[in-house]
DNA sequence: TCGTTACGAAACGAACCGTTTCGTTTGTTG
DNA sequence: CAACAAACGAAACGGTTCGTTTCGTAACGA
């Protein structure tokens, strides 16, 4: 869905015919105009495609991230455009999944609370100081407007992107942190603390409220506390 | 969405498709006219306007919910709607308003996690069976966009909302349960987790989850076990 | 060489937003 | 009772965006 779409269309044996004879359409100025390089696809347009929509994402949001303007800066043609992309949501997405690649070192300081306070901290930057953090916020706002971007976002984008957080819960459950069979439910509590944050635009650096969490989330993990009124 | 694109272009099937005659429209039956009652606001038109507005998000989600579809379903004029409610966020914020009073209870078991339990179940059932569950994920989704609707959503939306959850932490804290400075955070941890399973369409009746959930949150509450390893 | 394909420019239709004009209806005020 | 004020619905307008189509041009490939 996010991929290019090979073209593989019928192809049209009529011939143009050009009955109106147009003629004009001075080509006066070729300077700039990024010709077409033959009958293949053109990278030079793809990659001024996504890194205009890149920059016009960070700057404007998804609310001025439209196929118009993303074609004008890139100096590109829409049916370019539509070409490659069917739709404005394929655009949107092949442009994080590109992004995605600089992704977040996971931390492994040998204790959970200050790998969780480590790890929130440079998300939380991740999500302030680049495209990707507006692009995942929209990313959420757009899936619940779509069943198909929500289907996309449960079912292929978060199991890939929780991937590095599981393995902190899982180190931690080997080193007897927390019991093994919560590290699940665990990893779930700590991403809603970051989705909250991050939907209510509160992503700032509270060092002391994410050192906070970190530590209750350990505690909660703790299979030692088990012991008393568990019933 | 669209299918993939031909790139070779069609079959172009020569289409003057348009040229609807639009005359027609025909007042013919004045019957259901909603005409003014003079010059004060009228009752009958509010609601009307109020209904379809619900009903039309309910249906459509927030993708669905034009002005000019909610003017043609309650039979008003834009600027009756207009006049009333500034935006279309307006609008949509009242209707999510009118809904809330038909509220949650609040459980009071007598234990945090039996109330938890209680209260994420019927809140999930909330979000599931009334338009207010669409209706508050496009509020999140709409806050991403704009961020006159995030500040709305943070500073006066959320605390209003959340009166309810908190005054069942406190409770717990009164009875001993959870150390009392850690309410507030717990509160929000609870929180995340609603909003994850909310955004990603898994608000399902899962028993065990939610079950699961409370307890990690009232064992990581507990204030006896607040000792040893934080280093 | 000649057909195929990609390119950008431009225009188009549809949808929606928010506004404005218009004629009508009905309370309120003098 | 008459004049005014205010609300009503219909309709249209300007602006924006999406996605499509047409058109002339340019390079590859058989």
């Amino acid at each position: 869905m996010s991929e290019p779409v090979p073209p593989g269309g019928t192809p049209k044996s009529a011939t143009p015919k050009s009955a109106t004879p147009k003629s004009a359409t001075p080509p006066s100025e070729t300077q700039s105009r990024r010709a077409s390089i033959g009958a293949r696809r053109s990278p030079a347009a793809e990659a001024a495609i996504l890194d205009a929509a890149r920059s016009l994402l960070a700057e404007k949001g998804y609310a001025g991230f439209s196929i118009d303007e993303v074609a004008r800066r890139a100096g590109a043609g829409k049916p370019t455009i539509y070409r490659w992309w069917p739709s404005k949501a394929d655009l949107f997405i092949a442009v994080y999944s590109a992004d995605k690649a600089a992704a977040i070192v996971v931390p492994d300081t040998g204790a959970l609370a200050t790998d969780l306070a480590a790890y929130t901290t440079e998300l939380w930057r991740f999500w302030r100081e680049t495209p990707s953090g507006v692009a995942f916020r929209a990313l959420l706002a757009e899936a619940q407007a779509s069943e198909q971007a929500m289907a996309a976002l449960r079912d292929k984008f978060l199991p890939l992107r929780l991937a590095d957080l599981a393995c902190v819960f899982t180190r931690a459950a080997d080193r007897g942190e927390i019991a093994p069979a919560d590290a699940d439910d665990l990893l779930q509590l700590y991403i809603g603390f970051h989705w909250v944050h991050l939907l209510t635009g509160r992503i700032g650096e509270d060092a002391a409220s994410i050192e906070r969490m970190a530590r209750l989330i350990v505690r909660a993990g703790r299979p030692d506390t088990a012991a008393p009124p568990t019933r």
